[in-house]
DNA sequence: GTCTATACGCGGATAGAC
DNA sequence: GTCTATCCGCGTATAGAC
């Protein structure tokens, strides 16, 4: 893995354990075995870096979504599937989590894929929940990637992946077999 | 107001619009309009201080609950009451955020009244949806508190409180009449 | 109780040598 | 491309005067 590869990966990390406030170029440096001058060859900055971790991170959650949203089964299965999917579930989902950061909210580059990746995702699942035949396929999607979010909340704020199960088996018993 | 009074209001705000990484204790003295020395007299320091903006961000919250939760109505209808609770959406849940600054979870302290008041709030709603005759009071109450924390997420994501509104409704649907 | 002075390292970056 | 030096203001206090 090259410099820049592993600057990327290194700011990834840390925007998903500690957000954009919280991370430093220093921090990012260090673990990514950099110094400071290589890192600004590279980058124009800070943003400049976030920039293309959050893009390939947001990129990369579309990609492992569709692959279980456009797998085998009913629409509803599919649904199902995705809702269970394996998560790091105390560590947070590392796209919703830039939501709460106001410097990335407030600069546009950063917070487009955010916006795009939960606009996407809505509409994934409500095009499989109207196959299904679910009266509101809008609402129900919202719903469902809403329980996934909240889930995270949940399960953090107890320091236990138990409420997230819950909600999330609360949710598929919601909607029916 | 006092100064005490001043300083502590000034810090939940900041909690809740920048979080605890992002509240620096000179942002904190110049929203308060307070001077360094007045605040470190009064408070031992920014964990001190963000500890009593915590404790009563939490009470409120819980307080603010109970209040639509023990009001008239079926036990579903509070619980649906509870849900198209006014709220501003857009800033996001004081507690919820909370649940994502590493040093907020770090600190005993601080992730104490995070944590209760969560777990309060599953309980509260377990015993509505019991009496509700839900066949899993305890998942599903896990699922309530998900969409309002998750709804917080995609609305902030979008920028439109839409998103929101659309995951509340699509619950209270599955939730039945 | 509040103010001003002082401290020291970090955040975020630029400059120029190698 | 990477390194070291340097910069300036902020974060987070402590000390002591008023």
């Amino acid at each position: 893995m090259d410099t820049t590869e592993r600057l990327i990966e290194s700011t990834r990390e840390l925007l998903w354990e500690r957000g954009y406030v919280g991370t430093s170029p220093k921090a990012i440096q260090q673990r990514a075995g950099a110094g400071q001058g290589s890192m600004y060859h590279h980058f124009a900055g800070k943003p400049d870096l976030a920039r293309a971790a959050i893009d390939r991170t947001a990129t990369e959650m579309r990609a492992t979504a569709e692959d279980v949203l456009s797998g085998p089964g009913t629409p509803l299965e599919r649904v199902t599937a995705y809702l269970r999917r394996e998560r790091e579930v105390l560590r947070g989902c590392p796209v919703g989590r830039l939501t709460q950061d106001p410097d990335v909210m407030a600069d546009e580059a950063l917070r487009a894929p955010v916006a795009e990746t939960f606009m996407w995702l809505r509409d994934r699942l409500k095009t499989l929940l109207a196959e299904a035949g679910q009266p509101d396929p809008t609402a129900t999607a919202a719903t469902v990637v809403a329980v996934v979010q909240g889930g995270y909340v949940l399960a953090r704020a107890a320091g236990d992946t138990t409420p997230f199960t819950d909600a999330i088996e609360g949710l598929i018993a919601l909607l029916g077999t």
